[in-house]
RNA sequence: CUUGGUCCCUGGACGGCCGCCGGCGGCUUCGGCCGCGGGAGGAAAGUCCGGGCUCCACAGGGCAAGGUGGUGGGCAACGCCCACCGUCCGUGAGGACAGGGAAAGUGCCACAGAGAUCAGACCGCCGGACGGCCUGCGCAAGCGGGCGACGGCAAGGGUGAAACGGUGAGGUAAGAGCUCACCGCGCCCCGGGCGACCGGGGCGGCACGGCAAACCCCACCUGGAGGAAGACCGAAUAGGAGGAUCGCGCGGCCCGCGCUGUGGUCCUCGGGUAGGUCGUUGGAGGCCGUCCGCGAGGGCGGUCCUAGAGAAAUGGCCGUCACCGCCGACGAGGCGGCACCAGAACCCGGCUUACGGGGACCAAGCUUU
RNA sequence: UGCCCCGUGGUGUAACGGUAGCACAACAGGUUCUGGUCCUGUUUGUCAAGGUUCAAAUCCUUGCGGGGUAA
């Protein structure tokens, strides 16, 4: 391969309003594993652009999961899984990365895997469901 | 050495690669790209106080409500800090204290107890003039004992958290500040201290229980809300006001009037939602030196610039060293860990709470010389 | 992020500063052939730590936990 792959996450790939995330939620799949759940959307071309290109993140961590130190580190490492696997997905999709409550640290290279598995099962409807109200 | 007390410091270091946020400079096809340097804490936390800042309210004064509460000082200010005083705790180093007023008034003090603040008399102690009853000795006069009523007392017992001051002596029928000494208390005088207070002397002769984190009184302080404060810009859609023009109706025409859920088109205006910009990062600032001060702190001089997001930036991988644990002899070496409490959202000064490590000084006890 | 409120057995609630009650629930026993109903009895609590007071669920301080509210 003659150039390196992309792995930078700049704000453009980022979902950062409430517009984007709920748009995601009520048409987008969802796929579930041991660490995290997955909800994808693929994003519809823009006017103007041939083709969908950059995916895009989102990253929604509850309170649930503690203080806020144990929840920016979560964040940081779903957003790390992210920029290390984007380049192996498939472009154009919006995804939200929603962690699982478990008691023990979260392990980077597990949630790269997941990542990889779960965002192209959510995207062929493995767990379809219905829009939300 | 052990145990303890006080004060202070600190919260790994260096480097490589891949990323994130914002700043400056350059380039740009306006999407972005390149370079340079910056990027969490001592508590950023809890939101318990005090200020700055913003908007609202406001002539002045009083009342209400809330807060603070030894004295002197520090500070922009404080409920914070320092020094000192008093009381209590500790063998001690030291520590704790909302620590003004209870003879301005109101209220409360359960249970127990005779009596709980205008104190009180259950058991008890004592007295003798009375004379009631019972009774011993005696021939009798009479002498005596017990009970009751009457009177004196509050020492002792007992209750209680607390009982019109404590201990001792004198005194007395028994007692009692009734008297005396000491202590306590109150008042006065003298001396020391800016003061809180301290020391000494005299007098009084006990009169003054506790609770004000009960109401309250006194002194001092406080207007309210909060940066989602607030200021500005402002789509789409809907709606409002004004104007121009066109159309229709009344009318012979102009002017004029009308369009009954107020006609069409265009223009202008203000309000305002989504969204955006500012507020928004340099300040009662840090460090060093020097002078004043017991100290908190202050003056002067020099020097440094130190996060700024908005679904919210500090992360991932790796190496060297330091540190810790385990196996080795605490050595070489190897393996493992790299912490704990915890993440800025307008900014400061404190307090409180959570937590890893280190140092200095001091006290008591033990040991050694 | 700011502001406000609350905290009593398992649950819902009472208690001028003076014994922590009430209802339901739970458990045990009785009644019944068994279960229910009913009767009797028992267990379980002041969110935590300090302070004021003779005495604190109550008053004060600090902490902990829970909830509400402001686009």
């Amino acid at each position: 391969m003659a150039t390196k792959a992309d792995v930078r996450l700049p704000r453009a790939r980022r979902l950062l309003n409430q517009h984007d995330f709920r748009a995601v939620y009520q048409r987008g799949q969802r796929a579930g594993g041991q660490w995290l759940t997955v909800v994808a959307l693929r994003r519809r071309p823009r006017a103007g652009e041939a083709a969908p290109t950059e995916s895009r993140l989102g990253v929604s961590v509850s309170k649930d999961h503690g203080g806020a130190v144990r929840r920016n580190k979560l964040k940081r490492l779903l957003r790390e899984a992210f920029r290390l696997e984007r380049h192996l997905l498939p472009a154009g999709v919006d995804v939200v990365l929603i962690p699982r409550q478990r008691p023990e640290n979260f392990p980077l290279a597990e949630l790269r895997a997941e990542v990889a598995r779960l965002v192209p099962k959510a995207l062929q409807g493995g767990e379809r469901r219905r829009p939300r109200p």
